[in-house]
DNA sequence: GAAAAAAGTCAACATGGCTGACATAAATCC
DNA sequence: GGATTTATGTCAGCCATGTTGACTTTTTTC
């Protein structure tokens, strides 16, 4: 990244900051390398994406259904947090192409449960393993701890009440049963 | 429901996990955690945002012409990595509304340096403070040093090559607004 | 004086959000 | 058994924000 211009010096009324106190500028740096670390980690799976004609949100969809094989649509909404017609068109494509597979439920027929067909699996396991090496290549720069505290400090992040639901959805597929 | 990915499955590291490297799979949390925290984290602004007709481009662009005033438009379109046509509609709207400033560089008369306005300043302060509000609670929940490993860790998790540019933007803006 | 750089603009298009209205099948309730 | 609710899908259109390509103007640099 190319340095900001120094040419100028602008005049900025409250730059008698007192340095003292913990201000609340003190964590500016934290929001930025949030931004920029974000920025360059969901960058990574769209050279995958790309030849096969799919952006961000086919990744997100196929993460989360190779993550939960058989879960229902609306789980899916629940997740992701978009509208009906903005998943069904993502969805449609990915079951077009034999990414996803989409069958009706046993128990309630209405339902539409999800499955990752194995060339889906594949897929996902691509963005799995780049994000992961990113992560890993990480955790070891940081040395011994990073793992647990990295995942401390960003389940902290996100809002209490939503945290049950995420902890939940992370367990559940290490004991494979359906988010409810 | 029965599991059917018995491929995928076994990405249930965790049950023989040995603690010592860190291997991809066990990683899917953290990218699923990254996810969630800044799906919340961006989403902060978004109340401020709706009422003035802005979207989070707006937020983006408002915060690092605040916090570098007199920035050039190229160095913001290095920072955030999108088109001079993208930003333009944005930038344009910001100055219409008296958000941001833009003159003639004295030096080199083509620039066009970016100031924030007071309304502008006041702006981007709130954008900080709420965000500020959501680390500082996550690291007040994670006890002392986090603040010091959650920054090493987001700053590792930015591509090597990046690192620099990014750190000299960061420590530029803290270090008083004056040019080196 | 020519070339390069900084910025702006027009036109067209892609992605992925959104709302609203509506359709269908299946489950559930009374 | 009929009414209602639920799960899903779909059509139509709009909006925000990204893209490419071509071109202009102003100013600096060689």
């Amino acid at each position: 990244m190319a340095d900001i211009n120094p040419t100028l010096a602008p005049a900025r009324p409250e730059s008698q900051t007192d340095a003292s106190a913990p201000r609340p500028d003190s964590l500016i740096d934290l929001i930025e390398l949030l931004f920029f670390a974000y920025r360059d980690f969901v960058g990574d799976p769209d050279d995958i994406l790309a030849p096969l004609g799919f952006g961000r949100a086919h990744h997100r969809v196929l993460h989360f259904v190779n993550r939960h094989p058989g879960m229902r649509v609306t789980d899916l909404l629940d997740i992701l947090r978009i509208t009906k017609q903005s998943l069904g068109r993502v969805l449609r494509e990915l079951v077009d192409e034999g990414f996803v597979d989409s069958r009706a439920g046993e128990s309630d027929r209405r339902q539409r449960l999800l499955f990752p067909t194995p060339k889906g699996q594949a897929l996902a396991g691509e963005f799995i393993a780049i994000q992961s090496r990113r992560i890993s290549r990480a955790l070891e720069e940081c040395g011994p701890g990073m793992r647990e505290d990295a995942g401390r400090f960003l389940m902290a992040m996100i809002d209490p009440e939503d945290r049950a639901g995420v902890d939940r959805l992370i367990q559940h597929a290490e004991r494979g049963r359906r988010p409810r």
